[in-house]
DNA sequence: ACCCTATGTTGCCCCTGTCAACATCGAGGT
DNA sequence: ACCTCGATGTTGACAGGGGCAACATAGGGT
């Protein structure tokens, strides 16, 4: 009884271990034999809740998808906002939501860890965030816009705010002070620049 | 003789083997006993040219980058083109590389197979090929922009092409059927839009 | 009370990384 | 021509992880 033969709740705590390696930056050692000492549990006993450890990282990715949504999907409809502003801030609360989960945010987007294609639960999730850009770009152009267009610029705003996440994740732009400002300050530009209509012009200078 | 107790070239015969592997997307597999078996020499031969496969993989990286700058330079100094043309040609250039040279791509700015930062010489290559991007959005811009404004621009143009760049190489994009076309005309949106000086108002339909 | 299944344990094997001790080769000095 | 030394390659040994199979235990349903 003192220790009892059977954990308990061995799952729950195999990922919630991982995620804390994971948040420490220390996904390399994330393995089964590493992972039981820790929850001082015998080194087999993992697999009777995954088969290897990719299946462990990729639920863990799943879960990272499923915050990253529950994040992203409130400032994809604020109400009160111009399409553009909403725009901005989807951008904004992206890229802070990749630096301030960096490590999970690798974890779900880089192909080294597990392979997206053999889980297609986190693809539909990865799917789902992208449709919120999508909605969220789409209501600022032209009801005349093509598909195509639409696509597009869906698909240059993600390109946009995913390579600035990796950027600075992967530490290529650490010589840039001031994050929150640059961050804001380019997605302003991208947003005005990009959503505005060929008819307008081009607005304002700040 | 038959076979000569030395090599004669493991370094060189190491590295590009390992570059076999990561161009056939193995890297997962790149492991000293298993390049040593491939090259036919004892399972600890590579550690008198390499101390860890870490060292062996930046290696790889830096000459992947030594490839990218090769192809981007000319590419930024093309003569006969205006300054957004050579912008556009650049962005498409360096996409083209990333998805030509996928797995070497992803060696090169993953941080999970080696730490960029102890390798001073492949963090040089890095910035190198940066400026290229700098100095040539630079270009596009009006003499009165600040180097803050410079710097950002050129920031975007990165995190633009590395994410592009990314998201087709980690298979996000499988949706897009013409990526050489999709490439060329994001990037010309790109360029068009953000190098579009206020006064201008933006030029063409296309 | 019994059994069945989910869960945890232990033993075993093969793989890799890594070091230390030893072997071989080639180049330079004599 | 010969010797020596450093560079390179080899072998043996150990630690550690992944993964499977056989065994142990607990707890719930009959």
């Amino acid at each position: 009884m003192s220790k009892s033969y059977h954990h308990g709740d061995l799952r729950r705590a195999l990922i919630e271990k991982t995620l804390e390696l994971v948040q420490a930056d220390q996904v390399h050692l994330v393995g089964f034999r590493e992972l039981a000492r820790q929850l001082a549990v015998s080194r087999s006993a993992p697999y009777r809740h995954f088969s290897n450890v990719e299946d462990l990282l990729a639920e863990v990715a799943r879960q990272g998808f499923a915050a990253f949504i529950d994040v992203l999907e409130p400032v994809a409809t604020l109400k009160g906002y111009t399409p553009e502003e909403r725009f901005l801030e989807l951008g904004v609360t992206y890229v802070h939501f990749a630096l301030e989960h960096s490590a999970h945010y690798r974890l779900m987007f880089d192909c080294a860890y597990f392979k997206q294609e053999d889980f297609p639960e986190v693809q539909g999730l990865a799917a789902h965030a992208f449709t919120l850009l999508k909605y969220t770009s789409s209501a600022c152009m032209d009801k005349s816009a093509s598909d195509r267009d639409k696509l597009e610029l869906a698909t240059m705003a993600w390109a946009f705010v995913h390579g600035l996440s990796k950027l600075f994740i992967d530490g290529q732009l650490a010589k840039i002070k001031n994050r929150k400002r640059f961050i804001r300050s380019s997605c302003q530009r991208f947003v005005r620049r990009l959503t505005t209509t060929m008819k307008q012009g081009v607005a304002g200078s700040d």
